[in-house]
DNA sequence: AATAAACATGAAAGCGATTACATTACTGCC
DNA sequence: GGCAGTAATGTAATCGCTTTCATGTTTATT
């Protein structure tokens, strides 16, 4: 492996030369540049990036945290991180926080001790006050989730708009009595779907029982047995707005286990619009999340933290309604 | 920041006890490394890992290139391989390959330069040779593929195997007119589940006719096309041995579309287990693929390859049939 | 008690880049 | 042609750690 000296001696120039031909910030006469740039070919020269990093203090590299990588979106996310990041010579670095606050936090503590860049974080668990003292760090941008004071880092969706959307559409079909499974409420984003769900069933006028609504898990399972209570309940509804899709699914199997027909019976509505959406029978009404343009700006926003680049992206996106067999009028 | 120096010198020893506290292998006096410590403690200190990548010319980073990043098993994937490596104080540096050769190639160029102590590939592109020319390179283990003159640094799975089992319980079950919908096959592990398809079919003395056997491409609506071509070229089946959930699941809706039952009138089995092959109706029986262990299998024998450290675990993984709703004797 | 062996520590030379500062080489202007 | 001013390049210190080699200190051996 060939060093910077042995570039520049070849070339006939000092090895400040070469760095500045390397790192293009400062003017190099034209045929200096020539010469340097042959050398390097000829040697098959490549950085040293350990030396370069402790010479600047930087390292290109961004952390990832994640507080669990096998989650619905964090293929399309990593995807699109990763796309971007690279375009700038980035190297993306993650640490899965396993699903639990300590395992998070040693994440954390992990990459910072790696000294990355700049870090993107997607936690529930972190408390606000913990992502701002964190920000004061290091260069930070938030993912799926705002953080009022941080809110010009932060990179979400906007849920309520989302609920209220998907809600409406069920009351626009006729329903009046819709039961709603949420997500865990501590959660950002499950308590905003839920207020999106409020919001349209107080606009339209429509009572929302205490007994209608239900705290779900995300997993498939607990909408199964969020139907089940809700029939328990002895609680009338001809509609379900669900916080995921995995819900929905659960509460859909579960519904047509019980003889029920979906939409004619229940209409049912998901979030989230997961690829398998449209696996059941009838395909899956959600709400879509545009996670692709969401993590293109999050990593556009945390270069422009990190290394000073301009930057004129979305905070917040917006979702739409994908509508396919699960909603009908009401019997 | 605090240095060594500083930890030095609070202690009272040289930096290069300081050193030799933190990586440990070289005996120090128990009253010196408490000292130390305390002094460590104190100041907050983190080593510079810059400089120490520098000095002993290792990275403590694994790269990890995948083909594609939101592909099924990533997700699974990536949590077991990053715990792994975590547990021995590794990172995990991710690069997609964005389904291209070329973008592949310069994953690992770039995750190279970055001069990480190992690499994890996971490739469908990358040739034999590619792979065994990059093997001298750099401590490498190839994922999902069995490179047989790298036998020793692949972790994969048992796929003929498994496709056999599937088949074979189609068999069991009377079926005698099955069909296939494969991968593409350019790909190993769609060539060897054909390969087991064929060789269950073989066993049985059954014949396997040029027409029953459909190349699909992974996705779900070539699960759909292959029913069509299937009735177009008049093809009698009862079963349907299917390469993957997606296609199995895209075959499965048009089938039913054409108002045949799963499975009545058709029975089908799918591969690899996905989450969501039992959102349909009914339930996916499918081939269940360990990628958990697959993973922290690939991680270990990489650090094994990578720092010298012991290594006695599997590399070939077997799967094993799960028995949902879509299998039953032909009509 | 003398000597060898083992052990613990320190001194200092790198590792390979970046960058502030000094120096040299041009340019244009009078 | 000489001088100022700017542009291009070189010099050398620096980043913070690891590691070899040398030195000093114990401990065992007889």
């Amino acid at each position: 492996m060939s060093t910077i000296k042995e570039v520049a001696s070849l070339a006939g120039v000092s090895p400040a030369t070469v760095s500045r031909v390397m790192n293009g910030e400062v003017p190099v006469a034209e045929k200096t540049r020539q010469r340097v740039e042959d050398a390097m070919q000829r040697l098959g020269y490549r950085p040293n990036s350990f030396a370069r990093s402790l010479a600047s203090n930087r390292s290109d590299c961004i952390g990832l945290v994640i507080s669990h990588l096998a989650g619905p979106f964090m293929g399309t996310m990593m995807v699109n991180l990763e796309e971007r990041l690279r375009l700038n010579q980035k190297s993306l670095l993650v640490s899965s926080g396993h699903n639990e606050l300590s395992r998070e936090m040693e994440s954390i503590d992990f990459l910072m001790s790696r000294r990355c860049d700049g870090l993107l974080v997607q936690s529930d668990r972190l408390s606000d006050d913990a992502l701002i003292a964190l920000a004061t760090e290091i260069p930070l941008v938030v993912i799926n989730r705002l953080v009022p004071a941080l809110a010009s880092q932060c990179s979400y969706v906007d849920n309520q708009r989302g609920s209220y959307l998907a809600t409406r559409h069920l009351i626009q079909q006729g329903h009046c009595h819709i039961a709603c499974i949420t997500g865990p409420l501590w959660k950002q984003d499950a308590a905003q779907r839920l207020a999106g769900f409020r919001q349209a069933m107080a606009e339209a006028g429509l009572q929302v029982p205490e007994a209608a609504v239900i705290e779900g898990s995300w997993q498939e399972s607990s909408g199964r047995i969020a139907v089940d209570t809700l029939r328990q309940r002895n609680l009338h509804f001809t509609a379900l707005a669900v916080g995921n899709d995995d819900m929905a699914i659960g509460a859909m199997m579960r519904l047509q286990a019980l003889g029920l027909n979906v939409p004619r019976d229940v209409s049912l509505v998901g979030f989230d619009d997961e690829v398998y959406a449209h696996y059941v029978t009838p395909g899956l009404t959600s709400v879509h999340v545009p996670v692709d343009r969401m993590a293109q700006a999050a990593s556009g926003r945390l270069l422009s933290l990190a290394y000073d680049e301009p930057w004129e992206g979305e905070r917040c996106f917006a979702t739409h309604l994908v509508e396919r067999g699960t909603v009908a009028p009401p019997p």
